[in-house]
DNA sequence: CTTTTTTGCACAATCGATGGTGCAATAACT
DNA sequence: AGTTATTGCACCATCGATTGTGCAAAAAAG
């Protein structure tokens, strides 16, 4: 408050205020002072001090000192994204709540940029990292490893670290059963009518394609290999095997399940070049929930995967005194179409 | 690569191995060396030790002696909607193509909140600070202030630093004019047909209300205050007044506008509980991007914010000697429905 | 072969906080 | 009063990097 000193106050100023030495203030100001037997006379006079001058300790320094930052690392794929950005939310409020500062960075699905911003984090000390939907779990578990970093994979399993995924095969199930049943309700399903876009050559996506191929195959007897057409995750490439499909059949699948709501922007661009009417009667399943996706004019069914309870539990894994690298499965959720769920958004306060 | 030891190097260790001082190491690792006057043959030594047993500076001792730690802060008000994380996507790479950190941390709309966070940033001896959507810009800029932290405002402005934010005023208009030209193609428009939903008292919401008042007055005749229903960003409470007018009227409002893509959210909520015929003739606004939002059953025209462009004006600023509080206006664009524009996700590469 | 200049580097203080150790002063006992 | 315990705190090394300063040795100049 009352000083418009430039620089912040550190242990040394409050030390020579105070008339106490910076041993004590520290101790005092960190908590430890009881352990150290401060009187409670000489630091409620540090507090004071350190109130009035608007005291905050150098994380730096402490880290620098203590080898521990405070800092607890999210490595995303990707911000803008429904799904990453959710769980960007979450795991903010839980570090925070742990009394940590969270840093999410992305690392654009490409290995050596993601195995460089690792090596950045490691270089501020950061305590703890969440490789969530890494491109080479693997080769940042090694980064890791070197440095001593604990560390979880979130979404995408590797095969060193413990790590925390969505069911994907049951996902796949559910939402292929899901859009078939819906379908049927139509008329009669051929095996030609059901295709599958996106998805590459990762783990969430084989066990999707699997589940995918063996309802499917259970349901409509066949499962012919042109119906999955695996084109990545970028909405470019999807949008291209959708015109591609179009132009050779002059209509899109009557059923389709994309592989993420990062395929399903393929599909926007896809039909902003094409009339709507054309298209009205698709079915289609996306694994991904978006509040607004799942009201397009056509029926979305949608897998909400949980990412509150993966972030939940990859601090639980972290806390363990042991990590073995073993792969833990949360079940996503079914999003019938025309659903709106809530998010973390919704425990925010709401000041009108 | 050839060592297996579980600490990362220092100086030191280099120092000891190449035979040189610590100061030399030093100097050769951070660039600086040509300066020192150190021997090309000295450099190479140093670097070619630093290669093979993976040296990384630890930067929070660097950040300590320097008091410069490479970190650059965005506080976001939240992160999972499209606006903020396609702004946080951008922020990410222009920070990083200069050499710097980037932390992204969400202030969660509240003013308390914003500030403690923004000192945990300070701890951390940031360099710069975007500050993006802020509940309190000026209340932060104090905090900035105190601690001599460069600072800028993106998207709601203050009084005491420079800002960067959308055109809201203009973005209103053009959208609110879209929406009831497009209207009136069904038939006349009486101004009790339009109303806007959502919006607080910020900046960005009275520019938005302002623009939408004058464009309704100048079109329409008229402007009952009735017809603006602010409810904050908060989907339930969004939903709750659609509920409310819902219940009043037997319908919606034939044309709306809604003043963010949380607050559309709030929309879907509602419509989950109510058939989807009842609404299929409405003219909807939305004063943001999203793209699954363009394609919902109903016209929806939007704006999108140019989130990138605001932070690149935010570098530029930073970047200028003198920062005066001055506010800088970023034009949106007009998005007609139906429409996926890309992104900055389309920036990365697509591997299959 | 001196003297001056340049080159190449080592030394040591410093950034701010932490925590082990040691030592007075006071209190609690014989 | 003399001894032992306890309390309350100061001192100092340390974390890893940066940087101003100083000083030999080598090179250039005279």
């Amino acid at each position: 408050m009352a000083d418009i000193s430039k620089k912040k106050a550190t242990i040394y100023d409050l030390s020579i205020l105070s008339g106490a030495s910076a041993s004590t203030v520290s101790a005092v100001l960190n908590g430890s002072w009881r352990k150290r037997r401060i009187k409670e006379a000489t630091a409620q006079l540090i507090q004071n001090l350190a109130n009035e001058h608007g005291y905050t300790a150098n994380l730096q320094a402490r880290g620098l000192r203590s080898s521990r930052s405070g800092l607890v690392g999210l490595l995303l794929p990707v911000h803008d994204n429904r799904y990453f950005s959710s769980m960007a939310q979450s795991f903010e409020a839980q570090v925070r709540s742990r009394g940590q500062c969270p840093l999410v960075v992305s690392g654009c699905r490409d290995p050596d940029e993601e195995r460089q911003v690792v090596e950045t984090l490691i270089s501020y000390s950061i305590d703890e990292l969440f490789i969530a939907g890494a491109t080479d779990p693997d080769g940042v578990h090694k980064v890791c490893e070197k440095a001593g970093l604990k560390h979880v994979n979130i979404d995408l399993p590797g095969t060193l670290a413990p790590s925390v995924i969505s069911d994907n095969y049951e996902g796949a199930r559910m939402l292929t059963q899901a859009i078939i049943e819906r379908a049927q309700e139509d008329g009669p399903l051929s095996p030609d009518d059901l295709y599958l876009f996106g998805g590459r050559n990762d783990h969430a996506s084989h066990e999707r394609i699997r589940g995918f191929r063996d309802v499917k195959r259970a349901l409509l007897g066949a499962d012919p290999d042109v119906c999955i057409q695996p084109t990545g995750y970028s909405p470019a490439m999807t949008a291209r095997a959708f015109e591609a499909f179009y132009e050779g059949h002059g209509k899109l699948p009557r059923t389709f399940f994309v592989n993420s709501s990062i395929n399903l922007e393929g599909l926007m661009r896809f039909l902003a070049l094409h009339p709507h009417e054309t298209f009205a009667d698709i079915i289609v399943g996306c694994y991904d929930y978006d509040p607004f996706g799942s009201f397009l004019p056509f029926p979305v069914f949608m897998i909400r995967q949980d990412g509150e309870a993966m972030i939940t539990k990859g601090f639980a894994i972290l806390d363990a005194d042991r990590r073995p690298p073993i792969t833990h499965l949360v079940r996503p959720t079914l999003v019938p179409p025309r659903t709106a769920l809530t998010g973390p958004l919704d425990a925010l306060k709401d000041i009108g």
